[in-house]
DNA sequence: GAGCACCTGGCG
DNA sequence: CGCCAGGTGCTC
C-alpha cells in the first residue's frame, strides 16, 4: 500500500537510527520475506551481518540500505526494502524490544526517544494501544539486531514485501541516482525503476511527452513505474482529480499543457501527503514509530465513491479498470 | 495491455 | 461465502 509518501516518511525516519550502525544479526521468522534473496534467508544473513550502514536511499517505491564493510569500503551491495502492499519497517530501542525477547529480565527502562520523521508537532499522536486481532507485531517477518542493542523489524501481514540484496549498478545517466544517494550508483533490481516526482533528475516535461507518446489510459500510465515511479492507486487518483482528467483517457489524446499538469498534480499531492506524515487508513500503514499519517483526512477522491465532490457537488463514482479501483467525480473529470 | 500469481486478513 | 485492500512481476 505505501506510495511515494509512506516510503519516504520511512526512509526519513530510518536514516538517523540506522547510519552508521553495524548489522550484528539477522532473524528470519518467515523466509518467505526474503524469497528474493539469492541464497535465501541463510544467503541474506552472509550478506548482512558485519556490514556497516552508511545511508538509506529510495527511488519510487524501493528503499534501500547501502552497506560497507569494516574497513570502509562499500561492499557493492545495497539491501532492498520493498514493502508492498502492506509492509512496515520499525525501529525498536533496545528498550521497546517485546519483553519476551529481552536477554535478561529488569533490563527494560525507559523508551529513548524515537527519531524525527518530520512530523509538525501538533500532527504527532500517541502511539497505537495495539488489540491482539490487529497487533502487527504478530506479522513480524524479519528483525535485524543492530551494535547499539536496537532492532529494525521488517512487519508485513500479505508477505508482497520483502528484503534482499542487490548488486549496485550505475545509473545510466550519471546523475545522484536517487533520494539519499551519495552517488549514481543503485541496485540492479531498482534499475528499471524510472525517477520518480520528488527527484531532481526527473524530467517532468519529458515524462509528459512520453506519456503523450502511449495509447494507454493515463492512470495505468502513470501507475507504470517504468515511465515515472512512486504513484499509486491512491494518489493516481487524487492527481487525476486535482487536474480534471479522466483516469480512462489515453495518453495520446492529452495536450502537453494537460499531461504537464497531471504530472504537477502527482508531485503536489504527494508533497501535501508528505508534509503530514502519509496517508493511512489503518494500523497496516504506520511510520518507524508506529504511527499513522494523516493524509486520509485530505483525500477528495479515492475511497468516496458516493460523496459529493468538493468542487461540484456531484456524486463520486466507482469504477474497476483491470482489477483496481477509480474514484472519480464524473462532472469534473470528463474523458477528452 | 490484460490477467493472474503472490499472500493475509477485514467486512458484509 | 464472496468481495475488498495502499504493489509488482511474469505470462499471454
Amino acid at each position: 500500500m505505501p506510495e511515494l509518501p509512506e516510503v519516504e516518511v520511512v526512509r526519513r525516519g530510518l536514516g538517523p537510527h540506522a547510519v552508521g550502525r553495524t548489522i550484528i544479526g539477522v532473524e528470519i521468522r518467515d523466509p518467505r520475506s526474503a524469497r528474493r534473496q539469492a541464497g535465501g534467508a541463510s544467503g541474506l544473513e552472509q550478506m548482512l551481518v558485519g556490514t556497516t550502514v552508511t545511508a538509506i536511499a529510495r527511488r519510487g517505491k524501493f528503499l534501500w540500505w547501502r552497506l560497507a564493510d569494516p574497513d570502509g569500503a562499500d561492499t557493492g551491495h545495497a539491501l532492498m526494502t520493498h514493502l508492498g502492499m502492506s509492509g512496515q519497517l520499525r525501529v525498536r530501542s533496545r528498550a521497546a524490544v517485546p519483553a519476551h525477547d529481552a536477554a535478561s529480565p529488569g533490563a527494560a527502562a525507559p523508551d529513548a526517544a524515537p527519531p524525527d520523521v518530520d512530523l509538525p508537532a501538533d500532527l504527532r499522536a500517541p502511539a497505537p494501544s495495539e488489540g491482539p486481532a490487529s497487533d502487527p507485531v504478530r506479522h513480524l517477518r524479519i528483525r535485524l539486531a543492530l551494535d547499539d542493542g536496537s532492532h529494525v523489524d521488517f512487519i508485513d501481514q500479505r508477505l508482497f514485501g520483502g528484503l534482499w540484496t542487490s548488486p549496485l549498478v550505475t545509473a545510466d545517466d550519471g546523475r545522484t541516482s536517487a533520494w539519499g544517494s551519495p552517488d549514481d550508483l543503485l541496485p540492479r533490481d531498482a534499475a528499471h525503476i524510472a525517477r520518480d516526482v520528488f527527484d531532481d533528475a526527473a524530467d517532468l516535461p519529458a515524462i509528459a511527452r512520453a506519456i503523450r507518446r502511449r495509447r494507454a489510459p493515463v492512470k495505468s500510465l502513470l501507475l507504470a513505474q517504468d515511465l515515472v515511479s512512486g504513484i499509486g492507486n491512491i494518489y493516481a487518483d487524487e492527481a487525476l482529480w486535482a487536474a480534471r482528467a479522466h483516469h480512462a483517457t489515453p495518453g495520446q489524446a492529452l495536450s502537453q499543457v494537460r499531461a504537464h499538469r497531471i504530472l504537477r498534480a502527482c508531485r503536489a499531492v504527494m508533497e501535501r501527503a508528505l508534509a503530514v506524515g502519509g496517508t493511512s487508513f489503518d494500523a497496516l500503514y504506520v511510520n518507524v514509530d508506529g504511527r499513522s499519517g494523516y493524509f486520509a483526512r485530505s483525500l477528495e477522491a479515492y475511497g468516496r465513491e458516493g460523496e459529493p465532490c468538493s468542487r461540484c457537488g456531484t456524486a463520486l463514482r466507482r469504477q474497476v479498470r483491470s482489477g483496481r479501483s477509480c474514484f472519480f467525480c464524473p462532472r469534473c473529470q470528463r474523458r477528452r
